[in-house]
DNA sequence: CTTGCTCCTATAGCGGCTATAGCCCGCAGA
DNA sequence: TCTGCGGGCTATAGCCGCTATAGGAGCAAG
């Protein structure tokens, strides 16, 4: 059983230049061309952008798939090397939890807090020109984390 | 009194870098110049620095912060807009913590799971192999969504 | 006058795609 | 056989919000 891009596209729910990209990054094994130039792919490929698709999902980076890949490969390797990945995951997944919780009440804060409710001025405009109200550290590091 | 990039980077807890970017994507005015063409601020400059350093510490959006300044320097405007762009963003942090904690499930399942604990082989490779379990279109947008 | 820090512009890179341009391929219908 | 259309191909640029680099100029102290 043969595929086309846009085969494996639609059955994986993936778009063909992601399919693509992924290929360049060195996720996914060069497929046979067919006399015309166009990838050709196998069931097994078929299985490794699923599991490339599923481990997305689950926010794992791709290099940190690339990592997953090779021990899924060579079934002989630690299993704890996976489960450290996982867990290295996960951590960062409650890190950004609880940096988005902190972020969420203060926005609530912003919305409901003294100023939202007095008449005249703009509650939301004050509390970001008050720069008093900022210096505490907390979000630190919220510029450059990505959930993805 | 006038202040250097330096000053008003170091005040605000702001890369110099991150300073002139924002006045290229026209959130900061360009200021004066010394004879030798460095960039002198006056203290309205650095208010308005650090009113965006708090907006972006709140996670608002670039274009959102255009919007909100926008608002703080037109107090006729009406205050109706800065609330709905606080909410907006609200909604967004919420959809994320929402999105996250399902992703911290199943990693939780993944490291947890029947799979995990059994003898020979590695839960967490399983589970991504198995791309039934993703079929599941609760993660969708996490690809793309950022925390910024 | 030299040292060493800051400042300047312009450009490239990060991650994980997405979108575009400009071409080729294969198949269906008239 | 011609024509059109939906795919496929490569290469490149763009998104966001920075960060980092190269290669130079300014500036204050010793």
């Amino acid at each position: 059983m043969e595929f086309s891009i846009g085969e494996i596209a639609r059955a994986t729910g993936t778009s063909v230049q992601t399919i693509r990209y992924y290929e360049k990054r060195g996720l996914l094994r060069e497929p046979m061309r067919n006399e015309g130039g166009q990838r050709r792919y196998a069931s097994a490929d078929l299985q490794r952008l699923a599991f490339v698709r599923h481990a997305r999902s689950l926010g794992f980076s791709l290099p940190q798939i690339t990592d997953l890949l090779e021990l899924a490969d060579h079934p002989q390797l630690p299993c704890a090397n996976a489960d450290q990945i996982a867990k290295a995951n996960l951590k960062r997944v409650r890190e950004r939890i609880a940096a988005l919780r902190d972020l969420e009440q203060e926005l609530v804060k912003m919305l409901d807090g003294p100023h939202g409710k007095s008449g005249g001025s703009c509650g939301v405009i004050e509390t970001l020109a008050d720069h008093q109200l900022c210096l505490h550290e907390k979000h630190k590091d919220l510029a450059t984390s990505h959930v993805e």
